[in-house]
DNA sequence: CCCCTTTCAATCGTGTGCGATTGATTAATA
DNA sequence: TATTAATCAATCGCACACGATTGAAAGGGG
């Protein structure tokens, strides 16, 4: 179906330049504080929970040991974290917050909060397209036998 | 405001996800062309007008030199395209298509049906996910003075 | 006609994403 | 216990994105 394919890819299109919009907004937000925006998922990740292992950061982001282990070494030398080898499973890579990283949290946050208040969308609206947003990835992630 | 940057986070989170979602899809369906999503863009542009410039392409996908003229050069090697410099402005890189570039239109575009297919999206959830992405696109698009 | 500005593609460096493999460590099982 | 299987992070290679710079070519003004 030509509409189908057709609003497919003007789907696709709109969500690969939404994404490439935020992550330019983020980068803006986040760069004073020499953050990418993957970095910042990391450091959400561990503000919500700290001392996670490098495969459960993964399960939370659906990233892997090939894009985390750089990104975290990044980390590292930049301190905002650091990585350990727990004695129980030498196998594992532990990750806790240095006290940077800790205390970067609230003007992390309040840069964020500045930018973001600078584009006027409601709250329904945001909550319309994370529903919708859900939807789609729903309907994307379904196992393909 | 808590909230809105929870929703902001959450938002931009589910963009990107959405995002590396729909590039498995299409990496799952391009592969067997040995096409990227990126080339696949530049393929739908030349297939809806031949003979565009890089800058030119550049503004379709919002992209520019330092993006294309490699993903370019990859497309001319595995025979989709072909680069010229006109006499009349060589200082411009006009891009058109080899005959494979065009007769592979029908193929690719039949693949994709077939894939697209089986995500269970109404049209309607289709159409309301662009609208929304607009708004968001074009929030995240104004100028920030 | 010369100089200066503008407009191009190309290049460089950095940071993801990700399929694939490797190698070390732990667990399971015969 | 010895062997095999499973589970980790690390590594490799490739292809984007993109800020920044470079250098060539064209245009414009005096």
């Amino acid at each position: 179906m030509t509409l189908e394919i057709d609003l497919a890819n003007q789907l696709c299109f709109s969500i690969y330049n939404a994404n490439r919009l935020f992550n330019k907004f983020y980068v803006e937000t986040l760069t004073p504080f020499k953050l990418t925006y993957a970095q910042y998922l990391v450091l959400m990740a561990l503000w919500e929970r700290d001392d996670q292992s490098l495969h459960e950061l993964g399960q939370v982001l659906r990233l892997s040991s090939n894009t985390l282990t750089p990104l975290l070494r990044r980390m590292e030398d930049a301190g905002w974290l650091q990585r350990e080898r727990p004695a129980t499973d030498r196998r594992q890579l532990v990750i806790h917050l240095t006290t940077q990283g800790k205390q970067q949290q609230a003007p992390i946050e309040a840069a964020i909060a500045t930018c973001i208040s600078r584009y006027h969308l409601t709250i329904d609206e945001y909550q319309q397209a994370l529903a919708l947003n859900q939807k789609i990835i729903t309907a994307l992630s379904q196992d393909l036998a």
